[in-house]
DNA sequence: ATAATTGGTAAGTCCTCGCTTACCGTAAGC
DNA sequence: GCTTACGGTAAGCGAGGACTTACCAATTAT
């Protein structure tokens, strides 16, 4: 749901190599620990948390479950490194601008 | 420079909140140190992290030394969440559209 | 009904990593 | 000169987290 839980989601490399092997259809579990270097148990952990994140989500089929990647699940942390982004650049334009005026001042100064 | 450099870097509580409290403008590590229960080594530490993923870069000033947040440093994460997001979409509505495929042939198939 | 497959949970181990204190170099001020 | 503030590095400690094996519930196949 909130972007520091899909940060901490998508920051181990196992957990992260899950979700983009979500990313182009469902898997079942078994699926996803065969092409991996872990256990089968190792990656139910993983999806539990990618679940609670609201990356992925199951759907029951039979006695196996397909978990796939949720369209837009990525949204929050989007938004919030869109607001970063924003607020940075802000920041260095005033910088910018006010290093301009010093600089004017200066030579303002100097011409006195 | 690498995404996951990035995501591991900003994926740390005490280290996303240097990184925010810098998108403001340049700041010492000493302030940083003192807005924050953390000792200065640490946010030392956390720095040369930031430095190292290119998430904010340093300039002296005297003894002292100016943090800042560079602009456009959440670039590679940000194409990378563009493109799973793009990925998760189309094979997303690849499915969608299989799916509807197999009723219609279902359907079809009743009607015979 | 019994056996086999799928998958989630529990308990425990190991190692990474975030933090501390201690120390050293460097620049400014008395 | 000497002292004081700023900041990076080293060494060591402790908590958290990523794994493992063992176990159990549920569904499918023989």
């Amino acid at each position: 749901m909130t972007y520091d839980s899909i940060l901490t989601a998508i920051a181990d490399p196992t957990r992260r190599g899950i979700f983009e092997e979500l990313r182009t259809g469902p898997k079942s579990v078994a699926h996803l620990a065969q092409t991996r270097p872990v256990s089968r148990p190792a990656v139910s952990q993983h999806l539990k948390i990618l679940e609670a994140a609201g990356l992925v989500s199951a759907t029951p089929v039979g006695a196996a479950r397909h978990y796939r990647a949720i369209p837009g699940g990525l949204a929050p942390l989007r938004d919030y490194l869109d607001e970063m982004w924003g607020d940075v650049l802000t920041a260095f334009a005033k910088e910018v601008s006010n290093q301009l005026e010093e600089d004017n001042a200066r030579t303002r100064d100097q011409n006195d």
